[in-house]
DNA sequence: GGCGACTCTTGATATTTATCAATCACGTGA
DNA sequence: TCACGTGATTGATAAATATCAAGAGTCGCC
């Protein structure tokens, strides 16, 4: 129930521009929880009562449709989620859970929207921020369109090598079977995609990933700044 | 040369609600231009100049990546299209091209990025069209990622019946080329995915579709609000 | 009317991806 | 330590989708 004024919030592009008198109002009826792993959050379908922002831990935003499931993103602090629900004040098109034990902060949507028609710095922040999750969709979708699954796993690795400061070797984000889901295939398929980067120098231990030869993985992973560059 | 101020563009949502002179500043620099068909407009990676406003005709939204290209969204009058690089003042992640004789109007970005700033009903406006193309965006990888592409195109088909007046007979609105491209397979599998849908009580004529049996055509492609509603 | 360019369709085949079943590897807790 | 559950892998097979190569229809144009 604390008021969730600690680190990160404040600082968030979304807030940072903000009046101090509305960002106050704004967290007066916000509140904060911590959450276990696995836990469903939100639920697809649903009205969109609450803005969320992941503080720490990890959410998954999944999608279902006739028994199946989807992986769509994973959210990190600190960032929010279903934004987009929250302004159009329409049902969630997404499902959340946690992957780990996870602190949200859950914002009032009507608050958000009130504070968003009184501060235009908000309001701009909103619309930045808007801009660019409609901006990665976008990219996802072309990734996923354009590209083979062996292709869309060789630029996953090298998107996330370059987060994980492009050292040659690095950590899987999230288990395989997600990464799979994420990357729009069966995990089975998944395991052989991993064994069919291996003549591009692509070595695979558990989650640790090594890249022998940066070039010629980039040779044939082909990445474009018009998919790949989750910043523009 | 003329400025756009014809039939449509203010009645659109997006300026609906801003002051007179925001909107005459915002006309001031904007102008209107007759292109015939397969003129490219824009073109992906280029900075984002104008923003664009459909006036009459349609324009198929695409984007390439090594050879391959696939159609992502056909914009039909009265809309803009290219708002969030407008916005984010980012390079163009898709291309566009008109489909037919097409009226476009093109208002400076950096016009729209000002009065933006300076109108609250404008940013309000602009927040709400950009939250609604980020659903729609969801949807349509959802669509793709959960759905064969027998099923997506049972849905398109009761789409765009829907759209088309929710008769038994209608027209599909572009070539089937595109269509393929839009739902993401080959056209040689599109015509073949027609005739999968012949035991669900689908006729196809040239451009002409008839749905013989509403409800089994339904209970094949259960469509989902979450994923088909284009309003919400 | 008939040529040419084009889309659409069809068939044969290849590739990609999914499914099913079994096994392996690893970590947890009794 | 050992069973157990879980995720990952592997192999065999099936299904979905793409590719290649004709052919058939359509449309505009001379």
């Amino acid at each position: 129930m604390a008021v969730p004024d600690g680190p990160g919030i404040r600082e968030l592009e979304l807030f940072r521009d903000m009046t101090d008198e509305h960002f106050v109002t704004l967290m007066r009826g916000a509140y904060v929880q911590n959450f276990p792993p696995q836990i469903e959050l939100i639920t697809e379908g649903e009205p969109s009562d609450f803005l969320h922002i992941v503080l720490s831990g990890a959410v998954d935003l999944f999608a279902g449709w006739n028994g199946r499931e989807t992986s769509m993103a994973t959210v990190r602090p600190i960032s929010t989620f279903i934004l987009a629900a929250t302004i159009r004040d329409a049902p969630y098109l997404m499902s959340a859970r946690t992957l780990e034990k996870s602190r949200i902060a859950l914002i009032p949507s009507e608050d958000v929207r009130a504070i968003f028609a009184a501060d235009s710095a908000f309001a701009r922040a909103i619309v930045a921020e808007l801009a660019q999750c409609y901006r990665s969709v976008i990219k996802a979708q072309k990734d996923i369109k354009l590209r083979t699954s062996l292709e869309r796993l060789a630029n996953f690795l090298l998107r996330q090598q370059k987060r994980a400061s492009g050292g040659a070797e690095f950590d899987l984000p999230f288990e395989k079977r997600r990464l799979a889901s994420v990357l729009g295939m069966t995990p089975e398929n998944l395991s052989r995609a991993f064994k069919g980067l291996q003549p591009y120098g692509i070595e695979v231990d558990g989650t640790r990933i090594r890249i022998r030869d940066q070039a010629l993985l980039e040779r044939f992973a082909k990445p474009s700044p018009l998919i790949d560059d989750h910043a523009s």
